[in-house]
DNA sequence: TAGCTATTGCAAACCGTTCGCAATTATGAT
DNA sequence: ATCATAATTGCGAACGGTTTGCAATAGCTA
């Protein structure tokens, strides 16, 4: 926690109790959650700035951030890993990032959706 | 086309314009799209059916899907395969499925966003 | 403590996607 | 070929997650 409120203010951002509400939210939650999760949790933020720090955190590359049905799913970067994520209920558990499909225990039925972007040759000049 | 259109038929489904029309660009077309961009080409289908057709081909397993940006990108699965997509252009890449980060040309700052689905044991059964 | 600027809350807009329903179309039987 | 029937479509409106503009607020620095 502190080391990320550090870095931060280090990058010239205010610690203001929005961001700290949310930092506290995903540092306590070991689940990828939603926006609408986080929002739920602290309902004294308002959502927008909800949406507000996870971008400003995903900026600053602190954020594993995932889709399933529309909506995404945030959790902060430790070592790089994902989830499976039920999708019924939408329960989830950590993936270690070189899994196997023969891995899953607790799954059935897993099917994989992986992004990968970047910046072409062009866009990156 | 016609391997697709005859496990349509035998799945019970009718070989409609809409569908037939879908299913010629997503093969025509070697770069993931969002059904906007399929719209796009088709435009006496309406968009909705777009999405119904998508919808149906996602049932059956034949469809590849990925996020960037609150939108999916739709392909039909070939060998497992993933894109890597440019942030500003949208320009994509196929990617094998064991890729490593070492394996991008045509790519900077590459960042990866997995999410793996399925059932967890209570709703699966 | 005061003053400046970044940040927030709010409400409305946005945009991709979904839905209900009446009109249309593909299909199998006559 | 034609018909009857159920599946499918088009349309428009709704939906839900996310973003944005702007005035009010709060954090930081001096």
């Amino acid at each position: 926690m502190k080391d990320i409120l550090a870095q931060l203010k280090n990058s010239g951002y205010k610690l203001t109790q929005p961001r700290k509400k949310v930092l506290d939210v995903l540092l306590h939650n070991h689940q990828a959650m939603s926006a609408q999760d986080i929002h739920q949790r602290i309902q004294t933020v308002n959502k927008a700035s909800v949406y507000r720090v996870l971008k400003l955190l995903q900026d600053l590359g602190l954020l594993n951030i995932e889709s399933i049905n529309n909506e995404k799913l945030y959790c902060l970067t430790k070592e790089p890993h994902h989830h499976v994520i039920c999708k019924k209920c939408g329960y989830s558990e950590e993936v270690a990032c070189t899994y196997s499909f023969g891995d899953f225990k607790n799954f059935t039925h897993v099917q994989h959706q992986l992004t990968l972007t970047g910046l072409c040759k062009k866009c990156s000049k």
